[in-house]
DNA sequence: AATTTATGTCAGCTTTGTTGACATAAATTG
DNA sequence: CAATTTATGTCAACAAAGCTGACATAAATT
């Protein structure tokens, strides 16, 4: 039985089934090569994508909480600890105990850790400053709106959060100090 | 000494920092949502992400070798054969011993396995679509330039090879069987 | 006949995610 | 104030999906 349920289908898949299958694709494709950039940078300190995900945030959002990063990273607190733990040892990130709250833990970069952080996202801004420059000037906009349009409805205003974001430019956090 | 090299910076990274942010955590945003929708699917399947891209490739090029799918995916063997086996076993995939070459095996999906690349890519297509229609009609052009643009180039020949592709239309693979 | 190639498989390691359980200190609440 | 809740940390075990190295087999190539 289920002779034909084992039968090999050669024809491909292609856009005539009702689907993006070329936006699919890209989007894997452009992903892929979009991480491989710090991926590599990576493994010259012995870090891995989680370290990059927990210095990225901590950079960009200085003072937050365990819980707040928890939140962002969508991990659960043990697995943000195995490399929270590292990051602090060697020197990356610091701990600070919350003025009003004094059971939360504020997370700051260091100066050697916010030198990794730009480490990491140079390459990254180059590839996409790359891709933008064979689009229309005016064209950034679309990129932009597209990627926030595939984000969830109810994670947007996480993103909004993030300083030198299209709306809430900067707020009272980027006095140079 | 080294007192403060572990001094807390509490300025965060900044567009100013000249580092193109927005877009960099927004694509990592938009591809953690747009992996979502198949993982959840997956989970009732008892599959991971990796069975995933290999459901996916082998219904979008059936007859490829195990060769080619590893160049695709990027991945060893001995990943890839951990994930094939039980797409096979599960009766998603056949092998069929090459015609020319005998030692090759092409794989290919059965309609079980069709079924299941579809139900993964339909949540996707639909997200995208979904995003798109915030668009006007001919910004999809500057979405699928910008993705490209995105790879590596000297990977972009293998998205080209790809049926339904913005060059490349159909070939002979589409006769509708 | 010898070598190379395509594939499969065994064993073990790493990273990064998970759950469950339990500890501590600080804040909140009755 | 005592009891409870909250924020965080930590231990142990497990899973998915990568990796390396070693070795086997059959088929193709030289």
């Amino acid at each position: 039985m289920n002779d034909e349920l084992e039968q090999a289908i050669r024809t491909p898949l292609t856009a005539n089934d009702g689907i993006d299958f070329s936006l699919i694709e890209l989007f894997f494709f452009a992903y892929r090569d979009f991480t491989s950039d710090p991926d590599q940078i990576l493994e010259t300190y012995g870090f891995g994508r989680a370290h990059h995900r927990v210095v990225h945030f901590v950079n960009r959002m200085p003072g937050l909480t365990v819980a707040e990063l928890l939140d962002v990273l969508k991990i659960t607190k043990q697995s943000l600890a195995r490399v929270l733990k590292q990051l602090i040892d060697m020197g990356y990130v610091v701990q600070i105990q919350g003025l009003r709250d004094r059971r939360q833990r504020e997370l700051y970069p260091t100066s050697k850790g916010r030198e990794l952080a730009l480490a990491l996202a140079a390459p990254q801004s180059r590839r996409i400053a790359g891709a933008l420059d064979d689009l229309e000037a005016d064209d950034r906009a679309v990129i932009e709106a597209f990627l926030k349009s595939m984000v969830d409805p109810h994670l947007r205003p996480q993103i909004d959060k993030l300083p030198g974001s299209v709306s809430g430019q900067d707020g009272n956090a980027t006095r140079t100090n």
